[in-house]
RNA sequence: GCGCCGCUAGCUCAACUGGUAGAGCAACUGACUCUUAAUCAGUAGGUUCGGGGUUCAAGUCCCUGGCGGCGUACCA
């Protein structure tokens, strides 16, 4: 460990080559210049080809080296940009020996490099910038993955700079989730939302129904909340005489991870005062129709073995019709006792202490939510399961809610938003009812909030968003790994870890460095 | 949480019922002036995830811990 003998074999002697080689390159040039200046980028260059041949003018590009292809006195080399491959070719006779032979022997690939020269087209077809300058950028001392074969998943999702720098699709979907982003934005502003930022840290958590993940603030002395949804701060914008307003945020929640979560989660939650859950199943649909156009093919999108189209007018189902639908009975006229049992026949696991309407969520879950592929408004939700949400105009017992479901998932969550305050106190009080009797999701009775309402909050319709999901949607991905840069995973490594111990530290330090 | 499967060179993977750990890519040396998974000849590279056990002998079998994938449960 303490030995001072190079290594000779190994990762470790890869890296002290490229060290050597890193010190030669830098007798000639700095090392790591400070900028360079290009005149494109790959798409660029592949757009403007033609015309660039024509001319014969200069081009400066730069890239990461991602082959050497030496044929003894010329060398080819594909360089990688955020866009793209570009090729770039190095001739002996016209870069002269001591240049030539600079990066025939010490550029490995991974470098960045930036080329000055003249496009041309090989025998091939294939667009070639001929290099008549050329420098290093950066030196990659650690080489890159196998090119041939993908990375494992989890190398994909722990070393995403790898998986980005070797996979070009990778890179597109990454961008597309930063269009679909911007797109949204750009939808809801034209809409007249306005976008406002509220806090992540929390005294109380509310606004769905997670467990939370705790932290703590020195000066204050006290215990907050990482944010498992920001509907109340919202609500309050809204009582403070917003018209209509989004946040774009991550929400945190204290729970499994699987295909569809991560414990951070990006929301798009949105409230506009005046309106109703009519409106926002209105808002949904010019939403999802706009990306449907935008990012899939004429407002359809391909989802696996799925063809989900957006053009029309999505289904609406009632909630306990399409219980019905999918049991054959109209449970509303089902006693109690019974329902637990039919939940139980149909598979559902049925626990004490589980009101009824929970049941029926459960029977909801498993029985309806996989077979709804295409878009689908499942409202008028049983009332226990919503506290925030408005009696229904019609039917006592329910509330005015929707759900929105595509590929058997649920992208979005939506309701005439409770205004009424004392109302808003007794479900927090039923709330914190089943919180008593143990339900750890149950929500907080949060007083300010309900001072905020006691002023007066305007009709109101809300909805909130699974952004991460409808990235999956758009880019037909079957993991929210796969559409979050650095999804949450186990540190990797050091076998002792008893929880970042002083015991670890002082072993850290004390131990010689390399 | 639980169940199943996996972890071998920098990367992707082999190694049968326990018997000298291999290949491709990357690297190194050399050849090659339009290649594109460049090609050709040669070289080097391993605590087989950690720890313990069984055995004459363990990558392989057993126990235990770590990390991951998939399924399942709660949730968006």
């Amino acid at each position: 460990m303490s030995d001072q003998k190079q290594p000779t074999e190994g990762l470790d002697a890869i890296i002290q080559q490229r060290i050597e080689k890193l010190e030669r390159l830098a007798e000639q040039a700095p090392a790591y210049p400070h900028t360079f200046d290009r005149t494109h980028r790959s798409h660029e260059i592949r757009t403007a080809g033609e015309a660039l041949i024509a001319s014969g003018e200069k081009v400066r590009f730069a890239g990461r080296l991602m082959a050497k292809r030496g044929m003894g006195k010329t060398m080819f080399a594909p360089l990688d940009d955020e866009w793209g491959r570009l090729q770039v070719y190095f001739k002996k006779d016209d870069l002269g020996d001591e240049v030539f032979a600079r990066a025939q022997k010490l550029l490995d690939l991974g470098d960045l490099i930036g080329v000055e020269g003249f496009l041309f087209e090989t025998r091939t077809g294939e667009l070639t910038i001929h290099v008549e300058k050329w420098e290093l950028l950066a030196k990659a001392l650690r080489p890159l993955p196998e090119k041939y074969h993908d990375m494992s998943v989890e190398l994909k999702s722990r070393r995403r700079h790898l998986d980005l720098a070797m996979n070009q699709e990778s890179r597109e979907r990454f961008r597309r989730r930063s269009s679909i982003i911007t797109a949204l934005r750009g939808l809801l502003d034209a809409e007249g939302f306005l976008e406002v930022e509220t806090p992540a840290l929390q005294p109380l958590y509310g606004g769905a129904t997670a467990r939370p993940f705790v932290t703590r603030h020195n000066a204050l002395d006290m215990e907050l909340y990482l944010r498992i949804a920001d509907e109340l701060y919202l609500k309050r914008c809204i009582v403070g005489g917003f018209d209509r307003v989004y946040e774009i945020a991550k929400d945190f929640r204290n729970e499994g991870m699987d295909r569809t979560h991560n414990p951070e989660f990006t929301m798009l939650e949105a409230y506009a005062a005046y309106w109703d859950y009519n409106d926002m199943m209105d808002l949904s649909e010019r939403l999802l129709r706009t990306l449907g156009e935008r990012f899939g093919d004429e407002g359809r999108v391909t989802f696996g073995d799925a063809e989900v189209d957006f053009s029309q007018p999505f289904r609406r189902v009632r909630f306990m019709d399409a219980l019905a639908e999918a049991t054959g009975k109209d449970l509303a006229a089902v006693a109690d006792a019974d329902l637990a049992a039919l939940a139980r026949e149909h598979g559902v696991t049925v626990k004490k202490g589980m009101g009824r309407d929970k049941v029926l969520d459960e029977m909801f879950s498993l029985l309806v939510e996989p077979g709804l592929i295409q878009p689908t408004f499942v409202m008028d939700h049983p009332r226990e399961l919503s506290p925030l949400a408005k009696d229904h105009r019609e039917t006592p017992g329910l509330v005015e809610r929707f759900e929105l479901f595509v590929c058997g998932f649920e992208l979005a969550n939506s309701f005439s938003e409770l205004n009424d305050p004392r109302e808003q106190r007794r479900r927090f009080e039923a709330q914190m009812d089943l919180a008593a009797a143990g339900d750890d999701e149950a929500q907080q009775l949060d007083e300010d909030f309900l001072a905020a309402l006691e002023h007066g909050m305007p009709p109101t319709g809300g909805i909130g968003f699974g952004v991460d999901r409808m990235i999956m949607l758009f880019t037909d991905s079957h993991s929210i790994r796969d559409v979050l840069l650095f999804p949450a995973m186990r540190p990797e490594g050091r076998q002792e870890r008893p929880g970042f111990s002083a015991e670890w530290q002082q072993k850290a330090d004390t131990e010689p460095k390399e």
